[in-house]
DNA sequence: CGTATGACGTGCA
DNA sequence: GTGCACGCCATAC
C-alpha cells in the first residue's frame, strides 16, 4: 500500500506545518500523530527532501529536546528556534 | 524487486 | 557523560 505512505508523508509536512510559533515537536510525535509513531526516521528523511518554506521544519527536535538537523544548516534552525522563543538545552 | 541511505530513538558498555 | 550498535520506517537508486 504504497498509497498509505504517500498520506504519512503529507500527513507529516501538514502537522509540522501546523506547529504555532514558540513550540517545538519531536520526530517521534510527528510521526505518531501523522500516524506511524514507529516512522520518526521517516519524518526526518521526508523533511530533509522537503525543501517548502512554508512548512516550519525547524520546529521539529530529537526527544532529548537537541535541535538536531536542519536542511539550512542546525546553526540556523537554534537561532530561529531561540527567536520564535523556544530556549534549547544544548 | 532488492539494496542503500538518513534531520531518529533506545539500550548498553 | 560519552560512544557504539541495533532497530524502525519511508524514499531513492
Amino acid at each position: 500500500m504504497k498509497k498509505n505512505s504517500a498520506i504519512f508523508s503529507k500527513q507529516v509536512l501538514k502537522i509540522v506545518s501546523h506547529i504555532p510559533r514558540g513550540s517545538t515537536l519531536s520526530y517521534k510525535e510527528v510521526a505518531r500523530r501523522a500516524g506511524s509513531p514507529r516512522a520518526y526516521r521517516a519524518v526526518g528523511n521526508i523533511l530533509n527532501k522537503n525543501f517548502d518554506s512554508r512548512i516550519p521544519c525547524h520546529r521539529v527536535i530529537h526527544s532529548g529536546g537537541e535541535p538536531g538537523g536542519y536542511n539550512r544548516g542546525r546553526k540556523a534552525k537554534r537561532a530561529i528556534l531561540t527567536k520564535e522563543g523556544v530556549v534549547i538545552k544544548k
